[in-house]
DNA sequence: AATGAATGAGTATTCATTCAT
DNA sequence: AATGAATGAATACTCATTCAT
């Protein structure tokens, strides 16, 4: 997956242009004069609209997803590795706000097997923040919940933030640092006295 | 909003369609064959693609409401409520998946204003379910959480069992009645031991 | 030609959403809003929104005609009779500018049989006018010039005028009177000295 | 202004389709067709069908004002000038008859914008023969007579025997230098004896 | 006589993709 | 590698006209 400085330019130009107006409404030509290039040269690098589209969201997708990991392998608490992972997830709807739109949205006009690709990426890392409650469960810091489920809840529950916070069409503005902190107890004690 | 016997045939052809491709791989074409009406039966009765899937969300979101405050009228125990709550929308991503997909994710090509629409429709029952919560906190029955970010925790979690099970690229299948009590608990509880 | 209520209503609808839009982005129903029928009520009494810009136009046309015949009959001096003629195709223009260029204008998308209709109507007071001249020829009033050339060049004139003064995009606001006079000067002692 | 290939083989095929059909009965497609292109090539180099139409007016037009100018920049004699004017015109007229219908009859369709845009190209060159007049009064040739009525009167003549001889649905083929001489006499020496 | 719901042929325009240079 | 002119399939929308009531 290495990208040379054309590719890297083009695919800035797309998430931009992506961003702004979902795949649908995004148009190569728009694309092409955002990165600097005529529309041909696109596709001399990407097979189509749909390949761009892709390699975009798995380019992003990935960054997003190594910045969730990140937390996990330094030996850091419980407490941290999970803050972590809500802390990157929240960062990246506040920072690619349009982007993270694109990929929510647009998600259904792809093909099932892109849908697929997608779908093992994310299980990729949820199967490491299950590693991650496994381990608390097993030391007795979790009762002995599914650990599926628990990653269900814990991805539904900052999804939900997020999109209240930082995509609806009301500014909320509120702080990561105290989103993370909510989300965190809220998700530890449950709402029950 | 009475609608009569064409309005409706076309509605749930729309439904339907819509469903299918999203919404702009939909084609009223389409739309107008799976109701059987001419095309220009469709705009005699909606003024552009663009609203009839606008009357479409609303009319579905509208019911998806209605299911959801059912419980809350009827003076049944705080649990009763909220399963009832995450029941109703379960229901709705198990029975209207297409349907759900679709407005997930052709919301971003909506203008502003009818987000700010469905944005109102949406408020309009997280504070019902937001009173729910305060009268338990007040009951003592919850901790003293903000009763925003609990209606936010719960929403988001059941939309994430929701997507996890009936919307996912992978069939799950698992019964709705389980996925409740599994919810509830994890939301009332929390994970911590 | 017997007109009753409805078909008079109509009528005037169309010359007012003709005159405001043209033939061809005029509407039916627009006609029949402002007639205030229903759209299938016109083609109760008229063929076809061609038909009705036929009869409008004959009626019109019909009207104008009569008011450029009025002078001749009347046995009144020669310049008066031309000065007659001049100014009810001016008052034509001026009164009814939005009709006058719909005639003008849409005249192309009429079929070859009306437009001849048309031509003979204007030939048969076209006639009249030479016929007036014929006798200013005979009086020795006019040079022995041909007839026809010279119904063309007063008409012409008399339109370039109207055209000039009360079609043209920019506003002239000139009286008619004065217009009759300037080119009844013209017209008679032509420009030399 | 300078036109490639391309554009000149569309222009010329938009002048063939446009004055047979005039402007709102002219399709796209026919117009690609006859060009030999794709009807996408069209939109290439038009913006849309309306901007076709305007540059091939404008184009047209100022060929024949060009003509017009001609005669006037020789130092030729009065008389010679104005022919020269009278001729150019009637020449358009003949020649292009279709193209000059769809100028005159599809007028109303466009916008104040474009209509201004052709009034004063329209200026420009009854402000040329307008200097030709003002010259001849003041060599004595011509009687006192305002130069502006008298560029409406000459024009308007022209217009109405090129109405009457080329476009009129009745075919009447007259020689134009027979006409030429017919509209001299009349325009210079008025009918009167 | 009058209505207005229903029709469907007709058309401008867009834009991803190709390919000769 | 890069260009951008050329393509043409695809589609929302309009509106004159019909006809059952």
């Amino acid at each position: 997956m290495e990208l040379n400085d054309k590719e890297r330019m083009i695919l800035d130009a797309a998430a931009e242009v992506f961003a702004d107006k979902g795949f649908f409404k995004a148009t190569v030509s728009e694309i092409a004069n955002e990165a600097g290039v005529a529309k041909g040269t696109i596709y001399f690098y990407f097979e189509s609209k749909r390949d761009l589209f892709k390699s975009l969201i798995t380019s992003k997708t990935e960054a997003l997803h190594q910045g969730i990991r990140k937390g996990q392998q330094k030996g850091e608490s419980f407490e941290n590795q999970i803050k972590e992972i809500i802390s990157s997830k929240l960062k990246f709807f506040a920072e690619e706000e349009g982007l993270a739109k694109s990929i929510i949205y647009d998600y259904a006009g792809m093909d099932e097997g892109f849908k697929l690709e997608l779908w093992e990426l994310r299980n990729k890392h949820t199967e490491k923040i299950a590693e991650i409650f496994q381990k608390a469960i097993d030391d007795g810091v979790l009762r002995n919940i599914s650990v599926d489920d628990t990653v269900t809840v814990l991805l539904g529950t900052v999804h939900a933030f997020g999109y209240k916070n930082y995509l609806s069409p009301v500014e909320e503005d509120v702080s990561i640092a105290e989103t993370v902190d909510i989300i965190y107890d809220l998700f530890m004690q449950g709402v029950q006295k």
